[in-house]
DNA sequence: AATGAATGAGCGTTCATTCAT
DNA sequence: AATGAATGAACGCTCATTCAT
């Protein structure tokens, strides 16, 4: 029999891909860039990948994918509205920010993804509907339509993923403590809902 | 080499290049492209700009500068802390957002601009003395040390230009104006400010 | 290394290579294609032939082989000079029109053959020495040199062959009867010999 | 000004593409086999051809074109219609046969070629019509259905094409008056004409 | 013996920049 | 000064063949 076709190569590919990828744009890192970096020759990366396209798509694909199961685990688990707010922030949130070279690329590669409605529907659905937990739970009255549920998840989210981006580029250090620490003063004063950093939690009370 | 002749020349290169920049980036547009489009032969393009990197970095420095001058007008102008901090958002923000062309372009190229931290460091500066202001004025204290004002600042600017970049690309339909009055909401819920649009204000008084 | 083990794939890999090399061209197939196109792994293509030309030649030769088989079997088989040529135009022209892909193939790669040279002079012999028999049997005095009979035969084998050829390509619904019919004709009024289809004739006396 | 597109250039890309398709192939000829023929640049052959293809297209075109041009000159000229058959197998087809690389790439490319139809629609016409020109001045009824024409033009000319194409490969020497010789023969005993070299007209009468 | 992943030279094409005009 | 044809290195990708399994 001949090789088997090898996992290990195909997820080297997509490392050394994610590093070139974020450090210096897709366009700018050519193929043989991306051969060198992970020291396997031009044709193997074809066996492994239709084209260079593929490429991106499937790191961005999967990185989705990876997020979606790491917030809908959270946002839908057990738990209160609170606590599962508190995980989304907590939990969730720095695993994101933890990825910067991925989500780099999937932020510049946006305007390329044709699914890009669907997956912001998805990801929107699932924080508005842990809002709508939370506003019942407590008895309130969000005044959140979805233009503006939208818009404010968005700068939430984007605003911490490519203010770390863009302050990062400039050498300057912020890290997601400092977003999380925003985020919840913004909740707190906002919805009056204190979000608490669930592995401290267990000491506390 | 690069001798400024003809400034509605000049003026017309860097628009058609916005254009072209912001629609299929930096790198997917070629020089013949940009020559095409502005309707001028390749060789007088390098009349007016050195090479091809120098018509996107002019764009960035003069797009800076642009949003510099409606800035420092703004929060330096006259009038009280309150009344400024409302030009910043209903007058700087939507002309920020207006220009969603350039601002897609200086987001996308952060990482080669390398005067990007002194840029930041103006922009926070600015609008962080606007809020001292008004904290003063308001005889508030405010916890705001630099890093956390850096995150808000970040996140309320760079997370309404990027949702409004990626929602268009995800062709959903939200405007400045849910921008405005989110950043509305949250300066009250925080800050106990109401904003108010400065250009209805003079019929209200 | 190729290991002439089962001929059923060997016959296969021909079949599929006929196909495929006709419609598509030697150099714009590649053996993938044809492994795919005959459902047997690369490896196995090399098994059964050295290289992809080895493909190509045996293709060549084998129909070169059959044409021969069939061509001579009818021009040195029983019956007058009359009957022998009216099987040629009957049989053997038929059989050579209806394998188009094959003789596709040979005449492109006419320039790659080593052997041309001894095929086209044993195609020309049998020809030749049955217009000869023709000749003698008819008491006629055909002056046809040498380079006369060669044209001759070239432009009635090549002409029908390449005119059916061009006019599939182009749409035209020519058959092998329009040939036929054709050389009939020609036959006719240059020898003063009518040929007959030999499969009516057991009929018609 | 810059330098002005040279004419002399794509004549010289032409000639050295005719002589190496025909030679190898369209296939097996590299641009950058092309680019060292002519002693050009390769990105110059992109300054005049659009691409690889846009080559052999051009060539096969102006090819044509300049076939028909002495085709029609001669068929729809002066002189009654023996005259000008004469014309057509003295002038026309030895012109055809002089440019036998151009003949054997428009051969081998004919699958490739979309407006082969219209073309051989053209030349069956001009062929025809002169041949009813013929009946007509002679009171003969020529029983020439359009599939008997066709098959009896398309024999005729591409048997004389590629007999001389393959003789060539073959090392046997045949040349255009082989071709001349017989088919002024196949004329003669079928229609009764008698095809004369116009050149030598001169002296005879 | 049978396989199909691995390989890398070579493909057709692009394009930022130069420079003869 | 203004031009656009010229350039050639570099691009993304293919594929006949090999050889580890």
């Amino acid at each position: 029999m001949a090789r088997e076709r090898d996992e290990s190569k195909r997820l080297a590919i997509l490392a050394a891909a994610k590093r070139l990828f974020a450090a210096q744009g897709f366009d700018a890192t050519s193929v043989a860039d991306l051969s060198r970096e992970v020291a396997l020759p031009i044709g193997t990366l074809y066996t492994y990948f239709e084209n260079k396209d593929a490429i991106v798509q499937t790191l961005v694909e999967e990185g989705w994918d990876s997020f979606f199961a790491t917030l809908s685990s959270v946002a839908n688990g057990p738990g209160n509205p609170e606590e599962r707010l508190s995980l989304v922030v907590y939990r969730f949130l720095p695993e994101l920010l933890s990825d910067l070279d991925l989500i780099s690329i999937i932020l510049a590669r946006a305007d390329k993804d044709d699914k890009l409605e669907e997956k912001l529907e998805r990801l929107g659905g699932l924080i508005s509907s842990l809002m709508a937990e939370l506003a019942v739970s407590r008895s309130l009255v969000f005044d959140f339509p979805p233009r503006r549920a939208m818009a404010a998840i968005g700068i939430y989210l984007l605003g911490s993923i490519d203010t770390l981006r863009v302050s990062r580029s400039a050498g300057i250090e912020l890290g997601a403590e400092d977003f999380i620490d925003f985020i919840c003063l913004s909740v707190r004063s906002s919805f009056g809902v204190e979000l608490k950093d669930p592995s401290s939690s267990l000491k506390t009370d």
